[in-house]
DNA sequence: TCCTCCATGTAAAAGGTTACATGATTTG
DNA sequence: CAAATCATGTAACCTTTTACATGGAGGA
């Protein structure tokens, strides 16, 4: 079985959370937090149906003849396509995904409630912060040595920005494990 | 004329700084703050290729009988090469950019010192800031909207994460021209 | 009627990933 | 001499982007 995109995968958490059509899921690439997902018709209508091929999801109609083909069509989640989905959410998290594949990681634990339990969430988390503390730290000390070899420069700065970034991120998964800890009480 | 990718402009700005081989350009993306390209040698050979075809970058060796193809080729960047780089790095910063193609921009900071004068530098980071401030505000109100009206969850917090990387990016913008103003007296 | 939105699709092109392949040179 | 590294390439595959196309439904 051959590896799945982030767009598919989002699309699979989409439709776990409620059945609905290609147009549906493409509305909602448009206008919500998942902006940074393109609705272009060209990606979204064949990975719905790379998905339907692979059996992980299927649409409601019963095989009748299908008058318009043009009409509606609401896909929704197969048991098969369940489990891909938590098997994907319950991957650990290892240091090459934090360097190559941030988006992905952050979009599994954005589909993590309503689909494994709080402490799969607080794991992943506290791998995630794991990887991420040991690059960050080596990012900052190759940035910190560069810096006092060399004066101001752009390209430096833009290494800043780099590294600021895995740092930020950091803080994040700090902070957004404390408030799952909290509220689990 | 088509689109130029990250990886070709990365390449072109790296040739600039100074003429070297495929081989010595894919130590320099698998070893340096660069890492974040892939050095597959099946993406930066054929980009280079594509480079050459268009006239931005040649090689030294003169069209004499090639002898071993399997020789060290060294590129160096053409007049157009460096007229092409100077004006992807003039371009002016468009919310769009932000938006979506934040990596680019970075990498044209990045190039910046060098090939062109400081004060480009600073007025990309004055509109960069703009755009990044307008698009920061909107989807921290997004956030806290939403935040007050479902309970906390994951893809609440996922949502966060990617707000904060737009502020973080914020604040090293207005800490990055700051530097470069004091730098510059 | 005209325009906008609903709703789905196809086709071409291009770039990147992965895997494989080749042979020279340097190093232990 | 064997192994690693230098150095370049090809081929298959896949996803995404962009652009184009089709028609129904509803509102001004």
């Amino acid at each position: 079985m051959k590896n799945t995109s982030n767009l598919e995968f989002a699309l699979v958490g989409l439709l776990k959370q409620k059945p609905q059509s290609g147009y549906d899921l493409r509305k909602t690439f448009a206008k919500t937090a998942m902006r940074h997902f393109s609705d272009s018709p060209g990606s979204i209508y064949p990975a719905l149906r790379r998905l339907q091929a692979r059996g992980w999801i299927a649409d409601a109609k019963p095989s009748s003849q299908p008058e318009d083909p043009r009409r509606r069509q609401v896909f929704h989640l197969t048991p098969q396509g369940e489990s891909s989905l938590v098997a994907w959410l319950e991957r650990p998290v290892a240091r090459e995904d934090v360097v190559w594949r941030l988006p992905e990681l952050m979009l599994r634990f954005a589909f993590m409630d309503g689909n494994v339990p709080r402490s799969t969430a607080l794991r992943f988390l506290g791998q995630f912060e794991q990887a991420l503390a040991a690059y960050a730290g080596e990012l900052r000390a190759d940035f910190e040595r560069s810096s006092s070899q060399m004066p101001l420069n752009t390209g430096l700065l833009a290494f800043q920005s780099g590294v600021e970034g895995f740092e930020a991120q950091l803080a994040w998964a700090r902070h957004a494990r404390a408030r799952l800890m909290e509220d689990s009480l």
